[in-house]
DNA sequence: TTGTAAGCGTTATCAA
DNA sequence: TTGATAACGCTTACAA
């Protein structure tokens, strides 16, 4: 895996520091730990002798020993994504809180780099979270042994601990202010990879529920991005052309919407009307605004946290979802 | 500093596992390290009572031995501010490449956080990169003898060692743009908390090189936020009714300003002109696009831990810097 | 106030 | 193919 085996100067010990500063290793460990019982001057001879060596205590050797350092993995799909800094946010504030580390995974929603990464965070974190594109790779993090909390899956989590959210409620939101607006032929662009994926069996479920006309050929797939999001409502208007509205499986997507929209002369949202998922900052700097289905985001991340450390007590965490709310803007 | 010392269940060690398939712990090593001599029978024995008792090898005691993990510390002020994602991004892949491990603190832009942070880091890393405030918490990690790689720092980095944008090139594009426009009175929305700030001194500097009329009153701080810019952009505006353009510190802030603008009635750029600093992609989404002096980000992330792995290997890293370039868009 | 000994959980070395 | 022993770098307990 690691290809090219870098060089590494070998860092001092605390033997080092003790034949240096003429003494054992344990009055060394005293010195740098601040204890008490050690004498003013030998503190500072020692003190001096570590920092002319430049030496720090090993973690592993300290991590051996005092049980105490906790390392959070957390698993994100495309930090590009702005969800994911804002997930992020909210894990960070809450391992800061703990006094835990927390490493950080970029998997780039490719299942296999998801699997390597789970390999990895197991071999190097104490628990994980995140966000998995399937089932089956949460199995690997079972068979891993690893505790992991997982995130918003699109997928039915079934018993799988961590944080949900809504999705199906969020849709419903969504699709019924559409309607509510007059809107009878709904599409949507969808993000997901699998057609399996909770967004869009929602929508096509909610649709219906509403007695709206809506089938396969309604929902376009697109890349998550905001160019795919401009390229699919292209695409689906095209093929559709009745369509007078869109839900978007995110906020990139509606975004990208948005501009393509717009790009083609089409009037947002007097002529077409989009709404978005996750209610980002960001839908609020574009022109129009997006509305969108808003969700608590960075609560999301801290309770990724609290979930974590219920695990590592070897405690199941009570089941957490998320209720997301509409936030009307612009767009829709 | 850990409140709460959380309860935490016993993993199982590699003698547990011995013990219940009745072999030695070195076998037991054997078969989780996947090794050719050992009997298949027995490795599967093995691996079963691994598996039952949950059992993941102690990072600290691996890492103890085969000295061969890497973590670098990522010390970031604002995760929601958009240019760190993009760093992080950079700075992921390049770790991902060579097997690194990336542990992320961030500062809050708050120099005691900063201190803290360095602190954990230099404990918990085995190399920190990052965004430091002054030369005072720089020096904070030199005397807990961590190295660290300086990115981009707003102060004088001296002969710390890192990754540099030439700020000053930059300022110069971004000013000179605005001259050329025809722009006699230029104003700065600063985000720095410290008045030597390179982006500001540059920027005084380059408008009087340029023979424009610039004092300290035509600069207006800012806390570094969208809403920060668009109030700034209005006292600055009240202060100094003869500005008709501004450099903003950053595309936040930018961003800022022009929203501050619109909602003042101000036509951008036919009013007022405004340009940015960074070149984030988030400038392109919002209306009119900001102009901004773009720098290579993403680069910037991975010529940091290129010099951090000099640094691990007691090498001085060949001093870099970024030369920014203008982008024009629809904002000046 | 200081030093010695034991042990944290793992792997490398060598012997069986 | 397997096991005993030492070692990794540190801290805690105990002795001097």
């Amino acid at each position: 895996m690691n290809v090219t085996p870098e060089s590494r100067v070998k860092r001092a010990t605390i033997e080092d520091v003790a034949k240096l500063a003429g003494v054992s290793r344990q009055t060394v460990s005293r010195a740098v730990n601040d204890k008490a019982e050690i004498d003013a001057e030998t503190k500072k001879r020692v003190l001096d002798a570590a920092r002319s060596l430049n030496y720090r205590p090993s973690r592993f050797a300290r991590g051996l020993i005092r049980q105490d350092t906790t390392t959070l993995g957390l698993i994100i799909s495309d930090i590009g994504n702005p969800f994911f800094p804002e997930l992020a946010s909210g894990v960070l504030r809450a391992a800061q809180a703990r006094d835990w580390q927390v490493v950080l995974y970029d998997t780039g929603e490719d299942p296999e780099r998801e699997v390597l990464a789970l390999s990895t965070l197991a071999a190097q974190a104490d628990v994980g979270a995140g966000f998995l594109t399937s089932p089956e790779v949460f199995a690997h993090a079972e068979r891993l042994g690893v505790p992991f909390a997982v995130l918003d899956p699109g997928w039915d989590a079934g018993a799988a601990p961590g944080v949900g959210i809504d999705v199906a409620g969020g849709v419903r939101l969504a699709v019924r202010h559409l309607a509510a607006a007059g809107h009878r032929r709904i599409g949507m662009v969808d993000g997901a990879a699998d057609p399996r994926d909770k967004r869009r069996t929602s929508f096509l479920a909610v649709a219906r529920e509403l007695g709206l006309e809506v089938g396969e050929d309604d929902v376009q797939s697109a890349p998550r991005s905001v160019e795919g999001g401009a390229e699919a409502i292209g695409v689906l208007r095209a093929r559709k052309p009745e369509i007078t509205a869109v839900f978007a499986y995110n906020d990139i997507l509606a975004v990208g919407a948005v501009r393509g929209l717009k790009a083609a002369g089409v009037r947002v949202p007097e002529d077409f009307a989009v709404v978005g998922f996750d209610g980002l900052p960001l839908g609020e700097l574009v022109e129009p605004p997006i509305t969108s289905v808003y969700v608590d985001i960075r609560r999301m991340g801290e309770l990724a946290v609290a979930a974590a450390a219920e695990l590592l007590a070897g405690r199941t965490p009570e089941p957490v979802v998320l209720s997301p709310e509409l936030r009307v803007r612009g767009s829709a």
